[in-house]
DNA sequence: GTGTGACTTGGAGTCCGTG
DNA sequence: CCACGGACTCCAAGTCACA
C-alpha cells in the first residue's frame, strides 16, 4: 500500500464516518470537487497544503491522514 | 506553525539525530540537495511522495514527518 | 556543508461538463 | 452523489552555477 492509497483510504473512511459528501468536503476545504474524487481514486500525489487543508475540514491532524489505522 | 515548518523542523531534526548531511540525505533519498534545503527553509509545499521518501532515507513513518513532537 | 537565484517542465489543482 | 473526461493555470520538482 503506497502512500496515494493510504490517503485515499483514510479520505473516504473519515470522509464517511462523518456522512460528508466529496462536494460538501470540497466546500469546507477550498478544494475543487472533482480533485477530491482524483485523491480518493489515487490519481494525483497531493501537496501536505492540500492534506492539511482536508484534515482541517475533517476535524483530524494531518498526519492522521497518512496513518494506517 | 504551519504544516510547511512542521515538515521543516522534523526534517532537520531527524536529519541531524542520525547525524546526516543534506547532501548524504538527499543521495539516500534520490533527491537533488538544493531542493531539501528548499524544503528545510519551508519555501515549498512537498508532495506526499517527495515527504515518503524522505521519511523511508530517515528510517521513519511519513506521518512521522508531519506530526509535531 | 549549506543557501540562493535562475531556469525548465511535468504534474498538481481548477473549471467546465457528461453519464 | 460520484466517476470520469478535456482544457486549462501555475507551482512543485528537479538541476545548475556560484556564493
Amino acid at each position: 500500500m503506497n502512500i496515494r492509497e493510504i490517503l485515499a483510504a483514510n479520505l473516504k473512511r473519515y470522509r464517511r464516518e462523518r456522512g460528508v459528501s466529496q462536494e460538501e468536503l470540497a466546500h469546507l476545504a477550498e478544494i475543487d470537487r472533482t480533485y477530491i474524487s482524483s485523491l480518493e481514486r489515487c490519481q494525483y500525489a497531493a501537496s501536505i497544503e492540500v492534506v492539511d487543508r482536508l484534515a482541517k475540514a475533517l476535524g483530524v491532524e494531518a498526519y492522521d491522514l497518512l496513518r494506517l489505522v
